[in-house]
Order: structure tokens, then C-alpha cells, then sequence
DNA sequence: CCAGCGATTGACTCGTCAGTCAATCACGTC
DNA sequence: GACGTGATTGACTGACGAGTCAATCGCTGG
């Protein structure tokens, strides 16, 4: 019988809800636990009561974002009717679309903890390189059928391919890059325009010099 | 008369060397002040004698390296004998080879700072901005003159470029990709070969549909 | 109506550091 | 060889904030 008003676990998620704009807002060095109490208003203490520790609020945020993302990755591989392409497209628009709908929750995991893979990220490094494992995989299939040209290992790809995407989402987060629907559909067309079709105007066909 | 052993900026220059040291190895909100004061083998209160505060002392590291990029970016760009993608692979190697031959300062800059943009950057996003600009002009004349495709905005195209080398080195940094003089140069064409040329096997000339 | 138990409260403890400052040192100068 | 100035020292202060805990609340089942 859920206890009356609120059950535990919706107590949990209304103060996972608040640290993430608390996060967001001040940055999770800068802010205080007692912060994340207050949005959430609830006393100081019941944050103990679900969480071990300031640390654990974090990291609880983030893996249940992460993990999402690692999966929805592995699903799009699995789909062998598209091309590489076409799935680095469909992971590209899921990844914009997440920050589109919660663009606090995604500032949180990128700037926090993937891009501050020092403090935190360490700890998370595996789950990190899950995910570009993951996205090597799909590049390597590309490269194997043909589809992607193979001078270059999958691995630094897939970094390169992530790297674009977090940098226009930094770029949001940072007002570096204008807001608003027409940008972010825009931008995914131009991360795989660019990681796929590259800067270069057409004819240059193969790598510099040859035997 | 150079006040017999150490003069006032030789010291300076020893705490800054050490605080480099510190970072790298502690990060800067985890360590303390009297870290770097131990590492440079003087007394704390010192420290305050050269500096106004722990920050001021990462906010001369990041600046004193960093201009020293931006002006690099500039000056390649000025050599108009050379082609759009020879000025990208230019400031490359410059980039990466900065990382070879001082890791702990890059560290520093990109970990503590760059990528850190919430808590710190935040002071330097004019600085990094400059830097993604002065990439982007360098872009936007290859464009101009045919060499590169501009279905792309040249800002959006310099956030993917500068991008991918940060991705690089921070993939030298938490041990994700090799290290070794042959990891470097690879990387080095890696990074320009990607961006310049695109992931795409040849034949594919135009976007997709069209009139 | 009461006992029992998890949920909830927030004042308090306890460490930790950034930054201060008065004292001391080591030159160079006259 | 005394004086002054800037370099150097490190003990100390003051603030702050994470985590604790004993007390209270409000169900629920008997």
C-alpha cells in the first residue's frame, strides 16, 4: 500500500530531480548538499537517508543517463537494414534529442562527469568507454562492407564521431551555439555531414604520395 | 644585480612549474595549496607573495600556454602559400606536439580548464572562443576558394576540428589510446585525414536527394 | 488506542583549507 | 657595520560544508 503521499521512491526521484538542476545551476563542486535539500524541500538529512553520499547523487544521475545511451547504441547496431551512416545518424538525433528534452540532465552528465573525467569521470571511465566501443563497432562493420574507408583505426573514429557531438552540445550549454528546434535539427545534419563526407570539396581521392 | 641565487621570476617561474606538477597529478580542487608550495620547496605563505589566490595561479598557466596557441593559429593562418587542410595539419601537430613535450601543462590546460568550462572556463570562454575562431577564418577562406565543401558553417566546422584533437589528447591523458612517438605522428593524420576527408568510402559526392 | 518502525527533521560535530600576518631573514647600500 | 627593503617563513584564523545523530513524526497493524 504506497505509503500515503509519496513513496520512497518517488521521494528518491524528487531529489535526483532537484540535484540535477541544482547541478546544472551551480556545478556540482560549487553547490552545497543542503542546496539540493532545499530545491527538493526536503530536510538536509533525508538526502542520507537515500543517498551514501554527495558523490553517490551524481553518479546515480549519470549511469542512469549513460546507461540509456550505451544501450540505445547497441540497438541501433543491431538494426543490420541501415547502413553505417544511417546509424551514426540515428545515434547522432538521439543523443541532440536528449539534450533537446532535458537539457539540464544532459549538461550535468557532460560537463560533471564526461568532461571531467579527472574528478569523476575516472570512476566512470569504463562505462565511457563502453559507449565508444560500442560506436567503434558499428564504424568497423562500415569499414569491413565497404560503406567506410579504413586508413584510419575504428577506435579513434568512434572518438572523433562522439567528440564532434559533445562539442555541439558544449556549444549550447556555453551559448556558443545558437538554441532553438531549427539549430539542433541543423547540427545533427552537420555532425554526420562532416564526420562522414569530411571538410574537403570532392575531387582528392586517395591519401597524399603512394607507392 | 640579479638578487644573488634566485631572482623574483625565477621563483615565480618555480611555483608555476610546480603547480603544473601538482595538477596534473592531484587536479586543482583536489589539491591543496600547500601541495604546490611543498613541490616548489617553499613555504606556503610564498605562494601569496607571487599570487593573489590558488586560482590566479591556474588562470596564468591556462593564459600564459593558450596565447601562445591562439597566436600560433594566427600566425599559421597568415601563410598563404599553404593550402586550407596544410594550415589544419599545421596547427595539429603544433597542438599535439605541445602535448609530447609538456603532457602535465596540457593536462592541465585542457582537464582543469577547457573542458572544465562550468567551473573555470567559464573566466576563459572568450579565449577558447577566440581560438575557434580564428580556426573558423581559416576554414571559411578554404571554402571560399573551392578547397573545402561549405555545407557546413566554418564555426561549426572549427568546433568539430579543435574537437577532435581535444578528444585526442584527452585520449592520451586518461590512457585510452597509446602512447609513443609513433602514436603521435599517427594521430596527427588521423585527425586532419578524418576531418578533411570524412569517413565515407569515395564514391558519394552529394547529399542525399536534392531538386 | 497503543506499540513499533521507517520517514523526516535540522542542529551539531569535525575536518579541512584558503588566505592572513607578524616575525625573521638576506641582500644591497651608504 | 648598521639600515632599509623586499623575500621568506609557517602558525593561526575564519569560514565553510559534508556527514552524523538523537529527537520527532505519522503511518499501520494489532
Amino acid at each position: 500500500m504506497a505509503t500515503a503521499r509519496t513513496t520512497a521512491a518517488e521521494r528518491r526521484r524528487q531529489i535526483l530531480d532537484a540535484a540535477v538542476r541544482v547541478f546544472a545551476r551551480q556545478g556540482f563542486h560549487t553547490c552545497r548538499v543542503s542546496d539540493i535539500a532545499d530545491e527538493a524541500g526536503v530536510a538536509y538529512g533525508l538526502l542520507y537517508h537515500y543517498f551514501r553520499s554527495k558523490d553517490e547523487v551524481l553518479d546515480t544521475l549519470f549511469l542512469e543517463r549513460w546507461d540509456v545511451m550505451v544501450e540505445l547504441i547497441e540497438q541501433v547496431d543491431a538494426r543490420t537494414e541501415l547502413t553505417a551512416r544511417e546509424k551514426l545518424a540515428a545515434i547522432t538525433s538521439f543523443i541532440i534529442d536528449s539534450y533537446r528534452h532535458d537539457p539540464d540532465l544532459m549538461k550535468v552528465v557532460i560537463v560533471e562527469v564526461t568532461r571531467a573525467a579527472n574528478t569523476f569521470g575516472r570512476t566512470h571511465l569504463d562505462a565511457i568507454n563502453r559507449a565508444y566501443g560500442s560506436i567503434a563497432k558499428i564504424i568497423e562493420k562500415g569499414m569491413a562492407s565497404g560503406e567506410l574507408r579504413d586508413t584510419i583505426t575504428p577506435q579513434f573514429a568512434a572518438m572523433t564521431f562522439y567528440g564532434a557531438i559533445e562539442q555541439a552540445l558544449t556549444g549550447w550549454i556555453f551559448d556558443m551555439l545558437p538554441t532553438g528546434d531549427e539549430s539542433f535539427e541543423q547540427i545533427k545534419g552537420f555532425v554526420v555531414d562532416t564526420i562522414c563526407g569530411g571538410l574537403d570539396a570532392r575531387p582528392a581521392p586517395d591519401p597524399p604520395a603512394g607507392v
